[in-house]
DNA sequence: CAGTGGTCTAGACCACGGG
DNA sequence: CCGTGGTCTAGACCACTGC
């Protein structure tokens, strides 16, 4: 069992509170030197567990007044936004994943580039639909590059989360980029998800990468509209949301 | 004119530093350290301003290792993402903006909601075009609430970047909630989009406040396709990206 | 004006990675 | 084992808000 280091046992006690109406919404939280005594720590430790909840938007900060509680409270961490299986859990929904095609090939360019590998380099690519309570969710194009694919190759086919079977492998993800747009689908999207080829579906691209900065996937997958939006939070304080121009595709 | 703090311009530095491969890409930063004695100051100042580009996604961390410079580098503000118009100049296209209609309304249940505001509230609401070099590229329909309407009504109907004015007026943004997902033309979208009706369009909704927290304003933004994508970074260090399960409106 | 959060210092100890 | 970044302390001064 691994300790939390007290910056995020406080934050995440200052979180409960929030989420229970001890302070607001509106209403101000105790001072950084009020709360640093209160915990036995110092008030370092608390703008340290302060600046966590700043970055998700549950409270804000500006020199010369207390912090203010905000309403809105997005209860969601890293490990469910990596992992469809922990994030269907989460909003009590049965997650289910079944694999439709998988297989090792030579990388193409774009898994060379966000994969960060060499030209003669080998990927295994996974097609996998994912159903939210029985239903047709996503259909999900991922690409691991060689030490992954092993460990994710022997896998069964209806295996839920495959980022909980990498974990236990010792595979971490510590960061994560998305890209959102909107695709049309294709014949093969339409024939997994019931819809129809042309039908307008969310896309997120994803590169996943360890705690060294090296690629554990790529992947693409695709949404059926109506059931899940992106939610992101975006402050002077750290800026992780831009938007990108793209060239139209001739496709 | 404001002096920015020692770790914003240390960081800046080090943006680019990295920007011009100083170090890499795959290369190592400097330790704390041996950085802190270079700049002459002190370790957490240092360690302040690196966590500006890790959260960026620029840079790794871990214990143990030096930091590891990551190859792609998103450089783009939190006042690009909130004006279209300095983002559009910062990708060398030509903003353009023309009001269609606008006038003050009693605020409805969601704007009552994302504004905060009372059930007899007024609010402004603004439906405006945005084009990108020309071309139509974006629908957006505002609501202020009342003081700033107040400030956004006398506004020439062609203004370029309402916010620069806000700026001006003294309004500042400092925190943004969105929600990026898929919607279909309306009648309305359709006409001043170019598009059909039915067609399917980007959508980010967004609700902005100042400093204390306070709503400025909630948006709905329609995208025609293909010529943006939102990009978000994600971190086990940050988490602002979430995914939401949203009930099949019947509309 | 008093009280707040923002910045910065100069230390300390520890957990972890890699040789 | 050494060097690294992660955590934490106990101070200090300043900028700003709100009374």
């Amino acid at each position: 069992m691994k300790e939390e280091p007290r910056y995020r046992r406080i934050a995440e006690e200052l979180r409960h509170a929030i989420a229970e109406h001890a302070y607001g919404p509106g209403g101000r939280l105790p001072s950084e030197g009020a709360l640093a005594e209160q915990y036995g720590v110092s008030r370092g430790t608390i703008r340290q567990a302060l600046m966590l909840l700043r970055h998700d938007g549950l409270v804000t900060s500006r020199r010369g007044t207390r912090r203010v509680v905000l309403d809105d409270a997005p209860v969601q961490d890293f490990a469910q936004m990596q992992s469809f299986a922990r994030w269907a859990r989460s909003i009590g929904e049965v997650p289910d994943g079944v694999v439709i095609r998988q297989g090792w090939h030579r990388a193409d360019d774009e898994e060379q580039r966000h994969l960060r590998i060499g030209e003669g380099a080998q990927v295994f690519r996974v097609l996998r639909l994912r159903h939210l309570s029985g239903r047709p969710a996503m259909l999900e194009r991922t690409s691991y590059p060689e030490p992954v694919g092993a460990i994710v190759e022997p896998l069964p086919t209806d295996t839920v989360s495959v980022t909980e079977f990498l974990e236990r492998g010792g595979v971490y993800v510590a960061d994560a980029e998305h890209t959102i747009d909107l695709v049309r689908a294709d014949a093969e999207d339409a024939e997994h998800l019931h819809c129809l080829a042309g039908d307008p579906l969310l896309r997120e691209r994803r590169r996943s990468t360890d705690p060294a900065g090296v690629p554990l996937e790529w992947s693409e997958d695709r949404y059926l509209p109506g059931r899940v939006a992106f939610v992101v939070h975006n402050s002077l304080a750290s800026t992780p949301l831009t938007r990108h121009h793209t060239i139209p595709a001739p496709e």
